[in-house]
DNA sequence: GTCATAATACGATTGTTTTCGTATGCAAAA
DNA sequence: TTTTGCATACGAAAACAATCGTATTATGAC
């Protein structure tokens, strides 16, 4: 059996799964549109990334038309978790309280949300 | 008046920052020591990496004697702040609430830490 | 003073990511 | 049918990161 290593994303790629995510299927055109409100690269460019998103298996294509589809072939949520322990790891020695505290000084949170979080330890503690 | 745009330090620079950070000041070779446990370059690398990251600001350097003596010169919290933001925004669609329950989610939080996280989130939410 | 040791300096190589230019194909408008 | 406008494919340059080899220099031991 071949073990396929999961890839990591570069910053770029990632911008391009954010969309992908957003949108759950997209054109080049569409992606190299939205990613060109905060960015100024060319569509090429663009394209060329997709292509080896396409190759390492971060997106799947749809080719049967001349203007291919993309989706994202990977989870939100495993690569949020896999960025997530990588950064718990190398900038908050090892600890998830940590970074969490980090993130919720920072404010803006809303009140609602913050509600969620408070849910969601109770229920941690029971747990426990 | 110049403004020094505050690098993002890489990857290899975040392992040598973590050290500094916990050592507060320490020479390469103590530096390369530490980082040997975990990965195998030589050594002149991790000299060449800390020069270039006194060139590029990250850390300071007492030369005065032949063996230098090198300290962080950005902040463990600035640093962290600034890949959490950017983690936020590229890969949490801008709501730290996710990235905290979803770092919360992948368990592996004591019982006192969740007990100050409730803390902080209660005293947000008086300040609303 | 000479030698051995350990440090810095720095150029060059290698690897990876990002960027773009150009070729080519297809389909709809003229 | 010819032209025009979008598409993809793909090679190669440019930018950035990491690694190492070699030269040089300072210092303490002999």
């Amino acid at each position: 059996m071949t073990l396929i290593k999961s890839q990591k994303p570069t910053e770029s790629e990632l911008e391009i799964l954010q969309i992908l995510w957003n949108e759950q299927a997209a054109t080049v055109r569409t992606v190299h549109e939205e990613l060109s409100k905060t960015k100024d690269s060319g569509y090429t460019t663009t394209l060329k990334l997709m292509q080896i998103m396409f190759e390492k298996g971060l997106v799947t294509r749809d080719d049967s038309n001349k203007t291919h589809i993309y989706q994202p072939a990977v989870s939100r949520e495993k690569t949020q978790k896999q960025f997530l322990n990588k950064m718990i790891d190398t900038l908050f020695a090892g600890s998830s309280a940590n970074l969490v505290l980090q993130a919720l000084g920072g404010h803006n949170a809303s009140e609602e949300e913050l509600e969620k979080i408070q849910e969601l330890i109770s229920q941690l503690k029971k747990e426990k």
